[in-house]
RNA sequence: CGGAGUGUAGCGCAGCUUGGUAGCGCAUCUGGUUUGGGACCAGAGGGUCGGGGGUUCGAAUCCCUCCACUCCGACCA
């Protein structure tokens, strides 16, 4: 491609609205223009990446023999009604109405569709796994759109969904897309992670999420030092620790902390760690038949938090989590929140294993500016339901049972889960089985942000200068830029025929041929593009008989003979 | 949806307090001089000052209202 016919729409000054890297330098290295919110145009720099990533994702996908198929991004309500979504579903899904009043909506996904077109196509258990994927459009009206690319409201999503007879079927299926995801960030050069993830409502025996690791992660993802066990913070298991509780040594006694609300008060004030300090939060409990909801206790250690996503999956806690209103609280039990403790606390109470395991601790004593030292369980107040209640912390052990966990920030870019009969029952997807007799499929289903992999990638590979482009998604491979082209014929003959012979060899070049284009713009173009190697052509390197040769990623450039840039470009790059 | 903020040339911004007919840098175009890391000189084009309404002789500036976008939070496969 000559610069000359290809858009480079480089910005020098990063747009004020811009806060994550990737989005920043995917506006300044012109790849995309932002439409509204939520909404952006690629450019042909961008669509490049983006079409490369998609290649990919296609590639792998049908070597593990998903099928490829494309769906309309306008679908139905009637299919939405079917599988009960269109009322479950929020106001991220975006609801349309044709000229005949007829309800559509724009899809955030299509298992509707699918199962639907699968229950019209497949009779017979003998067609059975099958598994069809599409590249697509989806749309989800976001509560917040942000950090550009990252989470827009329209985005590439590779979806796939499969269909089998039996559990043991889809297990099969989903380690296939396990592997096939691997492979897929392989091949894009990403540090990723596969964890295990929260398989939220919809149930089934397991789901991961795959996470590109980078400090802008919206997700916290804890992972073994001994082995390769990883998982979302949300649902990584606190395991209890070990050994026997050590043997009480002090007498409960109340002790006076006006004004002390917090842990850190009174862990200051009493001179106590804040891992001797207890904290006692206050959750509503489900709805009764009257619609009533009681409270329920909750109970960490002073130095952990609460992990609410193990708090919602108590069957005693209402779900989503909802911390009592304050007043109700003080009503119902007699004081603030600063001052509450299990100590005769009249409400169904849970306990963190790393709480049940204290001796000797402090808490509040339900008494408005009082706690209580020298605490012990079975001693002072009998033990309540101990639970895993709390995030994990760094240095916790790991739950694998080997090495202690570390967390790091990730950027979800793949979540393969077994979805089970949710669809496939709703909507009465099902086939024949070796007796003839009608049986339910069961459904597995695996996205891949296409569009935020792009952005992922970024806000992994850059630096001071720009987008460092991983090489298998690189818009180009590499750059020739010629030294004052229009004032020497030898520098303009050796780059077009430089040019020529590297499309020839299938290499990706942009060849950066604007007249009197200079140097340090180009130079500073194609690193903001990120394009990982560049060729400089001047008269001084041509009357020795050399070509300069720098990879976006080195700091030295290197002066290559001529003769020897070929075999030295193929073991630089390939091809 | 709660809180905060911003809308003035393609991008980044000043002007607004104290009303007087819109400016700076970058980018663009023309000419010239330059050219081994984002050049210089001279000139030019480009604006319903987010929209509507009001106050006023006169509104980018003051008032009302609507809209868009961004940030923090809540929410989220």
């Amino acid at each position: 491609m000559r610069a000359s016919r290809f858009l480079i729409a480089t910005l020098k000054q990063t747009p004020s609205d811009a806060v994550a890297v990737s989005h920043q330098l995917m506006l300044r290295a012109g790849m995309v223009r932002q439409l509204a919110s939520g909404l952006y145009t690629w450019l042909p720099l961008g669509l490049r990446v983006l079409r490369k990533v998609e290649n990919i994702v296609r590639e792998e996908m049908d070597a593990a023999d998903a099928q490829e198929v494309l769906m309309p991004v306008v679908q139905p309500a009637e299919l939405w009604q079917e599988s009960g979504r269109w009322e479950q579903y929020g106001p991220e899904l975006l609801r349309i109405t044709d000229r005949h009043e007829n309800p559509f909506c724009l899809g955030p996904t299509h298992e509707e569709v699918i199962t639907d077109l699968i229950r019209n196509e497949l009779k017979s258990y003998k067609q059975l796994p099958a598994n069809f994927y599409q590249i697509q459009t989806k749309f989800r009206d976001e509560v917040r759109p942000r950090f550009g690319i990252m989470r827009s409201r329209e985005f590439t999503m590779k979806d796939a969904y499969s269909f089998h007879l039996h559990q043991s079927c889809l297990q099969d299926t989903y380690d296939r897309m396990h592997t096939a995801y691997c492979n897929i960030f392989d091949r894009i050069g990403l540090d990723y992670r596969p964890v295990l993830a929260d398989t939220g409502s919809i149930g089934g025996s397991s789901s991961h999420e795959f996470h590109v690791l980078a400090d802008s992660g919206e997700d916290d993802i804890a992972f073994s030092s001994g082995s390769d066990y990883a998982a979302n913070v949300e649902l990584a298991e606190a395991v209890a620790p070990t050994g026997e509780r050590t043997t009480a040594t002090q007498e409960m006694a109340e002790v006076a902390t006006p004004g002390q609300h917090t842990i850190e008060d009174v862990s200051n004030n009493l001179k106590i760690a804040k891992s001797q300090l207890v904290k006692t939060l206050i959750v509503l409990a489900p709805e009764d038949e009257d619609g009533n909801q009681g409270l329920v206790a909750l109970i960490v250690r002073g130095d952990h938090e609460l992990n609410e996503v193990k708090a919602e999956k108590l069957e005693q806690v209402a779900s989503p989590l909802t911390m009592a209103p304050a007043e109700r609280i003080k009503s119902e039990l007699g004081c603030g929140i600063g001052s509450l403790g299990p100590v005769g606390l009249a409400i169904p109470t849970f306990i963190d294993r790393s709480v049940a395991h204290l001796s000797d601790f402090a808490c509040g004593a339900n008494k408005e500016g009082y706690h209580l030292t020298g605490v012990n369980w079975e001693r002072d107040l009998p033990i309540p339901t101990i639970a895993d209640l709390r995030n994990v912390v760094v240095g916790d052990p790991s739950p694998c049972g080997e090495g202690t966990l570390e967390i790091k920030r990730g950027i979800e870019v793949g979540h393969i889960f077994q979805l089970g009969t949710k669809y496939s029952e709703a909507m009465r997807a099902s086939v024949l089985d070796e007796n003839g007799k009608e049986q339910v499929m069961t459904m597995g289903c695996y996205g891949i942000g296409v569009s935020r992999v792009v952005a992922a990638a970024i806000e992994q590979n850059y630096d001071d200068n720009g987008i460092i482009w991983p090489e298998a998604i690189a818009p180009f491979q590499v750059a020739v830029i010629p030294i004052n082209m229009h004032k020497s014929d030898a520098v303009r003959a050796k780059c077009e025929e430089l040019y020529e012979t590297l499309v020839n060899r299938g290499y990706e070049v942009l060849f950066m041929d604007e007249e009197k284009a200079r140097l340090g713009v180009m130079l500073a173009d194609t690193e903001l593009m990120g394009i990982p190697h560049r060729i400089v052509v001047g008269d001084r390197g041509l009357e020795s008989g050399t070509l300069e040769f720098k990879s976006r990623r080195d700091s030295e450039k290197q002066d290559i003979p001529e003769t020897e840039l070929m075999s030295f470009l193929e073991t630089q790059i390939g091809v």
